[in-house]
DNA sequence: TATGATTAGTTCGTATACGATTTAAATAAA
DNA sequence: TTTATTTAAATCGTATACGAACTAATCATA
């Protein structure tokens, strides 16, 4: 009963876990489509929010240019969106979506909205699970000072 | 109000995001090590049970061989592991640990009680959330299957 | 017992992901 | 105005992660 530092019990590796599970499902309906399960989160904020800078969309997916650089070079080589240089400030570059992310929005959405349905989650238990992370995730980024 | 696939409403993306905050967390906190973070998954696995198959450690961390066998050949470079093909049958590796990963136990996992126990998780609610998480884990597995 | 199927690992190709370094542009300061 | 600092992306090196193809060993079965 003193073991607190095994596999089974560390929340750790049950996010890390989920996180997999999540990913492994999405790219089944994804694939598809031919987007990879983090290509469909930024479509995801772009669809929201379209125009925005490789750093904003870095800030909204929590992912650093090095990670975004190569992922939205090969979504724009499979004509998901486009980039463009800004003119008044030409450090900056903005992306935007393209034709086929607009027109493909609804039948992507569509799809993963049925299979997620599918899995039966309850509301409140979503919505329990969506707090209690935000809580944690904050617990999480605040460690360390103080 | 409409609106529910947005980034922020998604579980999907919450559990992803608290995967990549735990992933920085004990990137920190095991750098000295010399470990990453799912090679610390591995050897918490191992301190469990020493001398297990690949593909019974890869059962553990859902993890298939091909991510298995590079990680584990780094860490038998870095002498935390060494492998041995079982004898009786030849396909099976049998992966053991090191007087190094035996004897750095107590003070890798002290450091690492130490900083979660610094981001103040509450006991209920981490239990709650193992519990929650194991549901939807399962939930989202069975998917699929009627 | 010879052959076909299964199994365990390895290898390969592709795609994240991260931190560090570099580059170029814009801003601040001297 | 020249220089120093900051900022936004790109690039690089390392490490996961996955599915598919491959290899070698074992097992099943005809």
């Amino acid at each position: 009963m003193e073991d607190f530092m095994t596999l089974k019990k560390q929340l750790c590796f049950a996010v890390y876990e989920t996180a997999g599970e999540f990913n492994k499902l999405y790219t089944s309906v994804l694939q598809p489509f031919g987007l990879t399960y983090p290509q469909y989160l930024v479509l995801l904020a772009l669809w929201e929010k379209d125009g925005v800078t490789l750093k904003e969309l870095g800030a909204k997916l929590s992912l650093g240019t090095g990670t975004l650089t190569p992922m939205i070079s090969r979504m724009e080589a499979n004509e998901w969106l486009r980039k463009e240089r800004s003119k008044e400030d030409e450090r900056k570059v903005y992306i935007y979506l393209r034709e086929k992310a607009v027109s493909q929005r609804q039948p992507i959405t569509s799809k993963v909205a049925e299979v997620i349905l599918s899995c039966q989650i309850e509301l409140e238990e979503y919505e329990q699970l969506m707090q209690q992370l935000s809580t944690l995730q904050n617990k999480l980024k605040s460690n360390g000072r103080q």
